[in-house]
DNA sequence: CTTCATTTTGTATATTTATACATTTTTGAT
DNA sequence: ATCAAAAATGTATAAATATACAAAATGAAG
């Protein structure tokens, strides 16, 4: 997955977790986690998430993820934690890796994980029931496991 | 009614209607409805307002009320549209005004009217279906019907 | 009506956030 | 591989916002 994309993942769980009350303070968690940026990077990352600022009771301003707002993110969410329930198996082959799925799910799971374009994965080939990803040069199974989880954390459960 | 909360309503209204990007913006409409205030007073009441910053396709940021943290406020607000329904008429006598309402009606909506604390009225009395309402000295009838449209936009049909 | 306490507001300023511009990185086509 | 175009980012700074502090307004109690 390309780094922006997941610099955006970070910030939304930090968001959604944690109560952050200013983008400096944002900008030292994401340093923590090993992301390199400043903080007008952070300022644009959180105009594309719409992420917006209100007054608290305890903290006098936080970050949140407004619903409103958010709602066709959250269709989004639920229709991939639908599809992750197709999810039936995944096995390696050198740079290949052939995920099986329930009927019928394999090109919409596809298109999730195009969409995502995750740095991992230089394509993807989906038939009715099986999906061949192929892997960029140099990438281990379990980044391709990772990069998968990020992209439908449901998978976890399978995969983790 | 106080003056800042008359004032919070308004720019409540201004925020919900159009699209406004800044307080500066905000500022401008507030004083051109014959507010005088200061953007630090702003900042303030949009603190306690609960009004959030979020990105605009169209006008880079715009300042919304967002619905989770508004919930509360939704609830009263049709709980007072719905008492609304209850206002039958209002009379005048001097510094006396007189509110009819639907059997049983009367307490609740007094008790609408006394929260609001408007500097127009000094106090209300309520039995089932009448409000007796005591004008401050020096208030006009339109003063008091503004005030009433204020606290009940709902009224502004029937006494507009 | 005073006095004291509380709330509200303005002024001035510190803090925070957005963005113009330049630079780097990535992408896509040849 | 090489270039041109587009996208992403950093630097520096402008713009926007929050707040400390002082002053004014309001309210409560004698």
């Amino acid at each position: 997955m390309k780094n922006r994309t997941k610099r955006q993942l970070a910030i939304k769980q930090a968001i959604l977790s944690g109560r952050i009350s200013s983008q400096d303070e944002l900008l030292r968690i994401m340093k923590d986690q090993g992301f390199e940026l400043t903080q007008a990077t952070l300022s644009r990352d959180l105009k594309i998430l719409k992420v917006a600022k209100v007054s608290d009771q305890v903290l006098g301003y936080v970050y949140v993820i407004p619903e409103g707002v958010n709602t066709e993110n959250q269709r989004e969410n639920s229709r991939i934690n639908f599809l992750a329930d197709g999810f039936r198996d995944l096995q390696f082959s050198g740079n290949l890796a052939v995920i099986k799925t329930m009927p019928g799910y394999a090109s919409s799971i596809a298109v999730v994980i195009d969409n995502a374009e995750p740095y991992e994965i230089i394509g993807t080939i989906a038939g009715d029931d099986t999906i061949l990803v192929i892997l960029r040069e140099g990438v281990t199974h379990s980044d391709l496991i990772n990069s998968l989880i990020l992209i439908m954390p449901k998978l976890e459960d399978k995969l983790g």
